[in-house]
DNA sequence: CTGGCTAAACTTTTT
DNA sequence: GTTTAGCCAG
C-alpha cells in the first residue's frame, strides 16, 4: 500500500484539489476511466506549471500509461521544463523507473508540432503525402509574395498590402476561423477595400501550396480539426489518449479549442490551465473566450480551481502589479496574495534618454552581481526585440554576457536558409520556394532559369528526374553539373543522416564566399547548424523540428555563450512567458513603447499590451525596475527628419499608481530639471505616422 | 537573362 | 536602419 504521497505535501490546498481531480491513488495499474473536465486559473507566480507538472506525475504513479497522456504546451522549451519536472516528482516516489515511465511521456509538444506528428501518421487517409514540408513565417510570406506577383497585385495603382500583411490577415481568418470580411472590419480596416483581391489571393496561396506538398503552420491546426472532423478518424485519433492536459489555455485560438473539442467531446480527462490576465496573443487569433468559456463546454461543467497564492514575488512587486491589472476594463476578479514580505519596492527609474537607461542597467545589473545575485537571476524585458539595441552595444562594450530571446532568429539568417533549402528541396522536390531559392545560389542561374526548373520539375512524374536532365543556360552549366551531382546523392536511399548535412555545406561553403563579404561569420554559423543536425535521427526530422521550434537565441554574436558560463537574459516580454528571475528590468516603459504605437487602433490592442506590462513586472521574485527614458532619437520621420520627441510614462501606470513605487531619477543632477521638462501627455509623433500609412 | 545598382518604402509581439 | 522594386549594362 502507499503511504501517503510527501511529494503531495509541499502543495496548497487548490493546488492539491487540482493535481488529485479524479486520480484515484492505487496500488497498482490501470486508472478507472478519467474524470470530466478541470479548468484551472492559475494567476501569475502561483505555481502554474508545478501543479500541472504534479498532475501529470500523480497521474502516471497512480497507473496512468504515460504514453497516452497528451501534453500540450505553449513552446518545446515549456515542454521540456515539464517533462523534467515531472520527471523529478515521479522520482521521489518510484524511484529509477520514473525515469522510464516520464521517457514514455512522448506526446509532450506544442498544438503544431503535435499536429505536425498526427498529420504524418494520417496523411494517406486525408489525401496528403507524408512527404510533406513545413513552411516556416518566411517561407508562408515568400510564398504569398509569389503568389501576389503571379495575380499582378503588387503593382496595383493604390499600394496593395505587403506579403506580410497579407499573410496575417489570411492566418488570422484560418485561426480564428472568421470570414475574411469579418476580419478586415475588425482587424485592418484599411485593407477592406481589397477584400475581393485577397481572397483570390488566398484561393491561389493555397493552391500553390497544395500543388507543392507544403504546409504552413495554419494548416498543421486546420488539418489536423479537418481530420477530427471525419467520425471514424476522430474516434479512432481521440482513443488514442486518456488524459489531455493544455497549458497557457488564455493563448489558444478558436482552431485549437475547436481541436481540444473534437478530440475530447465528452471532457473527460481533459485539463485545462491558464490566466485571462496573462492573455498577451490575440494578435495571433488566441481568444480570452476559450478559457472562459471552457466551463460550459461540455455536457458535464468542468470543475474549476482557483489558484491565488503567488509563490513568487514580494508583497509590494504583487501590489503594484495588482494595481496595474486591476485597471484593466473587463477583468476577472482575482486576488493575488503572498507572505514575501519585504520593504524594498518596485521602482520607477527616469533617465534622461535610451543610452543612459542602457548605462543605468548596466550599472545595475554589475552591481546586483556585486551583491551575490548571478547574471543569470536578472534578465531585461522590452516590448519590440530592436529595444535592446542600446543596451546590447552598452554590454558588449562592457564585456557583460548576455542571450537574447525573441526578434531575429538563427534560422532567419540568410546563408542559414540558403542551406535549409537546398535540404527541404532535397526532401520535397516540389517545393518550389524551396527550389527557387536553392537553384539561385549557383552563379549565372537566375529567376527566369529556375523557373524553366521547377515547371519542367512539376510537369514531371519524376521530379528528380527531370532535374537531372535539365538543361541549364551555357554560362551556368559547368557550376550546375554539380548541384546536380550534390541532388543525385541526396536523393540516394543509402545515405545516412547527417551525412547530407555535409554534402549539403561542403556544396555551399563555395557559394557563401562568393556570396558575402562577411563569409567568415557566416561559415561559423553554417557549422553550428551542422553541429545542431546531428542532434536530430533523420532529414525530415531536422526539418520538421526546427522549423517548429527553432533555435532560440539569436546567433550574430560569437556564438551562444556555454552552458556553464554566466550570462543576463535579454527577453521580449511575449518570450518571457512562464519565466520568473530574482531581479527584472523593464525596458522603455513609456507611451509609445508600452503600449507599443503600433497597437493603440483600439481599445482591446490597449488592454492587451496593459495585460503585456503586467505579465512583464509579475516575472519579478525579489526586485522590479520599470525605466522611463524621457527622450527617444527618432529617425526619418515623414514630417521632416531626425529629431528627438520626448515621451511621457506609460499610460498603464497612472499618478495614483505612482505611490506603489519608489521613484529614482538618475543621473541624480538632472531631477529638478526633469521634472520641468516632463509632460503629462504622450507626444510620440511616430502614432500618427503609423496611423497616416494606412489612411 | 543575370546581377549590380539606385530610389523608395517600411519599421511588434510568434507557433 | 533595412528590405524591396525597378532600371540598366554586360
Amino acid at each position: 500500500m502507499l503511504a501517503q504521497p510527501s511529494y503531495l505535501d509541499a502543495l496548497n490546498p487548490e493546488q492539491r484539489r487540482a493535481v488529485e481531480h479524479g486520480v484515484f491513488s492505487r496500488e497498482s495499474a490501470p486508472q478507472p476511466a478519467p474524470a470530466g473536465p478541470l479548468l484551472v486559473i492559475a494567476g501569475a507566480g502561483s505555481g502554474k506549471t508545478n501543479t500541472l507538472a504534479h498532475r501529470v506525475a500523480h497521474l502516471i504513479v497512480n497507473g496512468a500509461d504515460p504514453r497516452r497522456i497528451l501534453l500540450m504546451t505553449f513552446s518545446r522549451r515549456a515542454a521540456a521544463e515539464m517533462s523534467r519536472r515531472v520527471e523529478r516528482i515521479s522520482r521521489q516516489v518510484m524511484g529509477d523507473k520514473a525515469g522510464i515511465m516520464t521517457d514514455a511521456l512522448a506526446w509532450a509538444g506544442t498544438f503544431h508540432g503535435i499536429g505536425a506528428r498526427l498529420l504524418r501518421d494520417y496523411a494517406e487517409q486525408i489525401g496528403l503525402d507524408p512527404a510533406f514540408t513545413i513552411h516556416d513565417r518566411e517561407d508562408s510570406a515568400d510564398l504569398m509574395n509569389l503568389v501576389r506577383h503571379e495575380l499582378g497585385l503588387s503593382k496595383t495603382e493604390n499600394r496593395f498590402p505587403t506579403k506580410g500583411t497579407c499573410l496575417t490577415i489570411y492566418s488570422r481568418c484560418v485561426n480564428a476561423e472568421t470570414d475574411i470580411d469579418q476580419v478586415l472590419g475588425a482587424n485592418f480596416p484599411w485593407c477592406a477595400g481589397w477584400a475581393s483581391e485577397l481572397r483570390h489571393l488566398f484561393e491561389h496561396y493555397v493552391e500553390a501550396k497544395q500543388q507543392q506538398n507544403v504546409l504552413d503552420y495554419d494548416d498543421l491546426l486546420a488539418f489536423w480539426a479537418d481530420l477530427m472532423a471525419e467520425p471514424t478518424l476522430a474516434e479512432e485519433i481521440g482513443a488514442r489518449f486518456d488524459y489531455l492536459l493544455v497549458d497557457e489555455y488564455q493563448d489558444t485560438n478558436s482552431l485549437q479549442a475547436q481541436i481540444l473539442l473534437a478530440m475530447k467531446p465528452t471532457g473527460l480527462g481533459v485539463t485545462v490551465v491558464g490566466d485571462d490576465a496573462q492573455s498577451i496573443y490575440s494578435f495571433r487569433g488566441a481568444t480570452v473566450r476559450n478559457i472562459l468559456d471552457f466551463p460550459q463546454r461540455f455536457a458535464q461543467p468542468a470543475r474549476v480551481v482557483t489558484l491565488e497564492r503567488n509563490y513568487r514575488s514580494t508583497q509590494p512587486i504583487l501590489e503594484a502589479s495588482n494595481a496595474v491589472i486591476a485597471a484593466a476594463r473587463e477583468r476577472h476578479a482575482k486576488n493575488l496574495f503572498t507572505d514575501k514580505a519585504a520593504s524594498q519596492r518596485a521602482q520607477l527609474v527616469l533617465v534622461p534618454d535610451e543610452a543612459q537607461q542602457a548605462r543605468w542597467v548596466a550599472d545595475q545589473v554589475l552591481r546586483q552581481r556585486e551583491a551575490g545575485a548571478t547574471l543569470k537571476s536578472q534578465a531585461v524585458l522590452f516590448r519590440a526585440s530592436h529595444h535592446s539595441a542600446p543596451l546590447e552595444l552598452e554590454l558588449a562594450r562592457r564585456n557583460i554576457p548576455f542571450v537574447k530571446f525573441g526578434g531575429l532568429k538563427f534560422l532567419e539568417a540568410s546563408h542559414i536558409k540558403d542551406v535549409m533549402a537546398l535540404l527541404r528541396f532535397a526532401q520535397n522536390p516540389r517545393s518550389r520556394m524551396a527550389g527557387f531559392r536553392a537553384v539561385q545560389l549557383v552563379p549565372g542561374v537566375g529567376a527566369a532559369t529556375a523557373t524553366r526548373l521547377l515547371d519542367a520539375m512539376s510537369e514531371a512524374s519524376d521530379p528528380h528526374a527531370a532535374l537531372q536532365s535539365f538543361e541549364p543556360p551555357a554560362q551556368a552549366s559547368e557550376e550546375w553539373s554539380q548541384l546536380a551531382a550534390l541532388y543525385a546523392r541526396l536523393n540516394d536511399a543509402g545515405l545516412a543522416w547527417p551525412a547530407d548535412m555535409e554534402l549539403a555545406r561542403s556544396w555551399y561553403l563555395p557559394q557563401l564566399e562568393r556570396l558575402h563579404d562577411d563569409a567568415q561569420v557566416r561559415k561559423l554559423d553554417v557549422e553550428q547548424l551542422a553541429r545542431l543536425a546531428a542532434g536530430y535521427g533523420s532529414r525530415e526530422r531536422f526539418l520538421t523540428e526546427l522549423t517548429l521550434d527553432p533555435p532560440e537565441v539569436t546567433s550574430d554574436q560569437s556564438g551562444p555563450p556555454l552552458r556553464d558560463e554566466d550570462y543576463l537574459i535579454l527577453s521580449t516580454i511575449h518570450s518571457a512567458k512562464g519565466q520568473e528571475w530574482k531581479a527584472v528590468h523593464v525596458l522603455n516603459c513609456v507611451d509609445g513603447c508600452i503600449p507599443s504605437d503600433m497597437a493603440t487602433g483600439t481599445s482591446e490592442e490597449i488592454e492587451e499590451e496593459r495585460r503585456l506590462l503586467y505579465v512583464a513586472m509579475t516575472r519579478a521574485k525579489e526586485q522590479l525596475h520599470l525605466i522611463v527614458p524621457q527622450r527617444f532619437y527618432v529617425s526619418q520621420q515623414s514630417g521632416g527628419g531626425d529629431r528627438h520627441v520626448y515621451a511621457g510614462r506609460t499610460r498603464f501606470i497612472t499618478e495614483a499608481m505612482t505611490a506603489q513605487f519608489e521613484q529614482v531619477t538618475w543621473p541624480a543632477a538632472m531631477a529638478v530639471h526633469a521634472s520641468e521638462r516632463l509632460p503629462q501627455a504622450p507626444v510620440m509623433q511616430v502614432r500618427a505616422r503609423a496611423r497616416s500609412l494606412w489612411k
